[in-house]
This record gives C-alpha cells, sequence and structure tokens, in this order.
DNA sequence: TCTGGCACTCGCAGGGTTCGAGTGCTAATC
DNA sequence: GATTAGCACTCGAACCCTGCGAGTGCCAGA
C-alpha cells in the first residue's frame, strides 16, 4: 500500500526537519528511516506529498520541508505519546511544594517551559461557583469603593467602583454593612436575587447597584481572565525560525494578551483533550509562523480554564503535546484539592 | 581649553553612535558637529580619549564607538533633559484613567516601555503603614488557613499558612472572631504588641502565632515585591546590538526577577533622582550589554519603589532618564492619592 | 596648538568560480 | 504496475580575488 508509505514518508520529513532545522532530502531520507526502499521511490512520494501541498522545497536544489498542512496531517495521524519518567518525576515534585493559588499557577508555567523549550501559557484557573464567605466594602478617596469578596473556597476578588457620587461616611457604613449581611453564605444564584432585593430597599442609594454588580461578578469568578508566560527567552533561542522583526511581533502580540485569550478561547471547543493550532491556523498575522498546543485543565467536569505552550512551527509535537497534557492533569487535580 | 573640547568630541561621538549604530569617523564628526575644527583635530583628541579608556574602534579602518565608560562619562555630564511635550500630555492622560493600582502599574509599565522604545520595569509599590480594616481567616483544607488582610487605605493582601494541625471548626471560628477584634483599626506598631498579647493569652493554640506573624507581615506591606515588565519586543527589535544569543539570556534574567531586584535595590542609594547603569557595571553576566536606568517613587518623603527602563548600552539616555523620571513623578503623585 | 597632506591599513561589497546536494526523467528490472 | 539505477540538470552556499574607500597615524608647516 503505497498511500501508508507516503505517510511514513511525510513523518519522516517532519521528525527529519525538526530535529536537525535543515530541508531533509530523498537520499539521507532513505539511508536514516527502516522503509527498505530506495531514494528514487522516495522521489516519487515527494511528488505526491508536495502535490497534495504537504511539503515544499524551499528552492529547487534543496531537500523538502512540511507545510503547515503537513504538520497538521503529522500531528493528525499521530498517538499520544507517553510522557518521559523523569519529566513525569519533575512536574509531582514541583507542583506538590507550593504554597497557594498564585504559587501554583507561578510554578506551572515555569514548568511547562523547561519541559516543552517553548513559551508556556497558564491562564488563571477560573473560580468554581462556590458561596460568598465575606464582603468588605472599602472607601477610597470621596468617590470610589475597593469591593472585596472573599469566597467559601479560599479565593479573594477585589474591583473598584466608582461610585457617582459622594455619600456621607454613617450612609456607607451603613450600606457596607447590610450588604454583607445580604450576600454572606449564598451561591451566585441566590446571591443575586438576594442582592435585587437588597437594591430594590426603600431609601437605598443609587450606588448600591453598581456595588452589587461589582460582588455577583467577583463571586462569578471575576472578571479578569490573566494569563501569564515564561520561558520567552525560548523564542530568543529559536531565532533562526523566524524572520529577523518576526520576533519583535510575536513579543507584543504575547503582551497584549488579547489575540492570546481570543486563541486560547477557540480552542477550548474542540473537546479533546489538547488541542493544536498550527501556522496560518493561528489566524493572526504576528503568530503566522507560531503553533500552539493548548489544553483544558480545572475541576473534574468542567475545563474552565487552559493552559499551553507556543513556539515555531518547526517544533517537537508529540514531546509538546505530551507535556501540556501531563501538566494539565496535575495542575487539574491540584485545583481540585485547594 | 581642549579639555572642553575633548568632552564635546566625546558627546558627539556617543550621540552619533547612538542614532546611526555606526561608528563615527573623524570627518564626519568635523562636518556634522558645530566645534570648528578640522579633522585632523579631531583624531588628535580622538587618540588622547582613547588612550584614556572612553572610546574604542571596532577594527582599524573603523571609526569609534564610546565604550561603557565613555557613556558613564556622558551620561555624568549630560545635563537633565526636559521630556517633549506630547510625552508629558501622553503620561499625563494615559494614568489619569487607571481604575485601581493593578491598572496603574500595568498602565505605567506600557507607558514607559512606549516612551522609551526600552524595556520597562515597574516594582509594585509597597504599602504605606496603614491601619488593618478588617482580617478574614478561611479554611483551607482541614490544616491550613488563607489570611485575608483589608488595610485602611483599600489594599488587599493574601497568604497562605499551614497550621501544623487540624483544630475544630467551633475553635476554627472562635480564633477567627477573636483574631479580627484584636487585630482591627491597628496601624502596624500596635498591632504588633496586640497580636502578641493575643497569642499568649490562655488557650491559644499554637497555630495562632503563625497565623498572628501572616496578619503582621501583611499590614508591614506583604511580603512579594512583584515586578512587571512591558516592551520586551523592543530588545528582540534592537537585535544588533546583541550577539545571537544574547537576548534570550536578557529574557531569562528578566523572568528570574532575581537578578532585577537586586539591581535595582542596589541602585537606590544614590539618592538622587535617577540612577543609571551602564554595561558591565550591572555586574550581571546576561545583562553585560545593557543599561538600565532607574528612579525611585513613592508617597513624599519615602521613594520605596522603583521603576526603570532596560535597553541595550547603546541608548538614548538624556531621552530615557528623563521619561523615567517624569514617569516616576506622576507615578508618585497617583501613589500618594489612592 | 592647530591644520593640511600623505602613506598605510583593512573591512566590505561585488563578481566569478567551484562544489555538491538534490531533483526529475527515462529506461530497465522485479 | 511498482521499484530501481542511472544520468543530466539546477541552483544555492562557500570560497577566492580584487578594488574601493573610509578612516587612521604621523609629520611638517602655519
Amino acid at each position: 500500500m503505497s498511500e501508508d508509505r507516503r505517510r511514513a514518508v511525510l513523518h519522516a520529513i517532519v521528525e527529519g526537519y525538526v530535529s536537525t532545522s535543515e530541508p531533509v532530502g530523498s537520499r539521507a531520507l532513505a539511508d536514516a528511516s527502516h522503509l527498505g526502499v530506495s531514494p528514487a521511490t522516495i522521489r516519487n512520494d515527494m511528488a505526491i506529498l508536495e502535490e497534495e501541498g504537504l511539503i515544499a522545497q524551499p528552492h529547487t536544489s534543496a531537500g523538502r520541508i512540511p507545510t503547515d498542512a503537513g504538520y497538521r496531517s503529522f500531528v493528525d495521524h499521530v498517538a499520544g505519546q507517553a510522557l518521559q519518567d523523569p519529566h513525569r518525576r519533575a512536574i509531582r515534585t514541583f507542583l506538590s511544594d507550593a504554597v497557594d493559588l498564585n504559587d501554583v499557577v507561578e510554578r506551572s508555567v515555569r514548568l511547562l517551559s523547561q519541559l516543552t523549550r517553548q513559551v508556556a501559557v497558564v491562564q488563571y484557573p477560573s473560580l468554581r461557583e462556590s458561596a460568598v464567605r465575606r464582603v468588605e466594602l472599602v472607601r477610597i478617596g470621596t468617590d470610589r469603593a475597593l469591593v472585596v469578596v472573599v469566597s467559601a473556597d479560599a479565593r479573594v476578588e477585589q474591583s473598584t467602583v466608582a461610585l457617582g457620587m459622594e455619600p456621607g461616611d454613617d450612609e456607607f457604613e451603613i450600606v457596607a454593612r447590610d450588604l454583607n449581611e445580604a450576600a454572606v453564605g449564598l451561591t451566585p444564584a441566590p446571591l443575586i436575587e438576594s442582592l435585587a432585593r437588597w437594591v430594590a430597599r426603600p431609601g437605598q442609594p443609587i450606588w448600591a447597584a453598581a456595588v452589587a454588580d461589582a460582588v455577583v461578578a467577583a463571586a462569578k469568578g471575576g472578571t479578569v481572565r490573566r494569563v501569564v508566560f515564561a520561558g520567552t527567552s525560548n523564542l530568543a533561542r529559536a531565532g533562526a525560525d523566524f524572520e529577523s522583526d518576526a520576533i519583535g511581533s510575536i513579543l507584543d502580540a504575547l503582551e497584549e494578551q488579547v489575540v492570546l485569550l481570543r486563541l486560547l478561547h477557540e480552542m477550548t471547543g474542540a473537546g479533546q483533550d489538547v488541542a493544536v493550532r498550527i501556522g496560518a491556523e493561528t489566524n493572526s498575522e504576528a503568530l503566522a509562523r507560531t503553533s500552539i498546543v493548548a489544553a483544558g485543565y480545572g475541576p473534574t467536569g468542567e475545563t474552565s480554564s487552559l493552559l499551553g505552550a507556543l513556539g515555531p512551527t518547526r517544533m517537537d509535537y508529540p514531546g509538546t503535546m505530551a507535556a501540556v497534557r501531563a501538566v494539565a492533569r496535575y495542575l487539574s487535580r491540584v485545583v481540585e484539592n485547594e
């Protein structure tokens, strides 16, 4: 069956190019791989693969390199790979020492960047739906307030609210106390009702509505979905894979966070454990020569947040996928127990 | 006075090299600058400057470039420069829209990176000494607790404490309530006393001490001194100034934070408004080809935190210094009013 | 102290050549 | 029909050579 061999040839090209970063030719491929055919045969297969748009040659007298479509085919047909044992141990020891949520996220992102040798990205875990334990309202200046919500699962959310007027201190204190009473112990669903009643009370100032909104938002899991990176230096090290100023654009895109958040969000849908976007599939000019391997994580049942690795299209997909998958699993477990 | 002219020559060399990034020769210098002397004279001055170690030539038949010492001399003798007017306006509009502390820091660091076209670094402002407004103790698992301290100046600090045992729920609740009573309304000095008495109460569990420590630490301003960056892409864009893999090392050093924090800390001492470290003065291998311009900021009287810009030694020192100074001033003002 | 002149150095850019990896095609073979 | 060996061809990378010119240091004269 020549189709099987063609696939083998494609895979060999991908692996060869990934490890040497040089176009791979028919002879080298025939020598190194264990498909027992001659270079000429491989050349024929290559011609077909090229027709199918899976490989290309940078210039006439060079070997072949995979196209985005070639990588895609490779990724889709590669069986999941087990993580190397030392890596497995690294994950366990690395994450088990974490002291709080920040620390967990911080450690995860570093770990992931080390395992993959790519830029690692971890989105902060979203809160689970949990009861409000305490609401604190603190005055800032004359016309703003800080809302702090401590939830029963030990997370702290804060946000600032513009009051739109300057209430008296007494009034402010009373509202703060009432608010706490109206909110404590409730999970989001009843909380919303309770606060709606609270806002509607006769004599309640207008700004109570804004405060209530902030409390609800915080209880639901906060509004901000921050993202942290590590390993940006790996980008610089892979310099040869990018045009001169592409690295700058990529770093900008990362700092923006917007592009990345959109992309991670889009990748959730698929539902498989690990999702991969290759090159132009990122739909982002800056990231056109990069690939992203991402996975969801979170308490069982809901994969509420994402983490992933970003690197040049010429990356070790099986290895990266294994690492991303493994870190996502461990992180899920940690988040679960917190 | 030939010494004055030598200095002028040095400054012209620095300015020329900074703007063109090419070694500057005697003729070009004679043409462009308005010291009315011939190239030959300038060559003589150059010979002396080179003897003094202030300039060097990359190779025999090339112009001169400043050494670290040359930049140092330049920086020390340059009068403070005023910030350009559009920049001044940019700072005002940019920072005035900020809604909370995070936002202020976030905006500042972006702004600074845009103004300087370098990597900007801002250390989170330390808390002022302020009274505790509320302490919340939340249980995590069975043997740990989350301590949340809301201070009167509207900041929220949290940390996790290992209890070392598994207290009963009732006991835990009582301790939490007592703790709050013992702490509320106190500034650090009396707080420490009050909590010491509280810990010593008969029947108080052992873990109360650990909790008390956490509260004090939080009230004093938190233990972590985080640093945020922006504009790392500017490093990549200045690629020509660095050897191939130097950018990677620099990014690593930034992510580490340790090196940077030490460095910023060292720079505080000097007491002038803006401090500059050039090349090898950073005492860091990774940063050997970079310079840092830093300034302290904080409420009047105490410059409690630092911010700065980091870039290749070949940077526009006067411009960068002006921008750093200006942002530090505005930021001080903002922190003051919060 | 400055300047003009001059001989000298040396990196860089351009052009030509060689080398070899890799290809596509065709004809022979399994 | 699939595979292979052979062969002519292409074309980028590396190398060498050369000329150019920017820049220098030094010396003698103003």
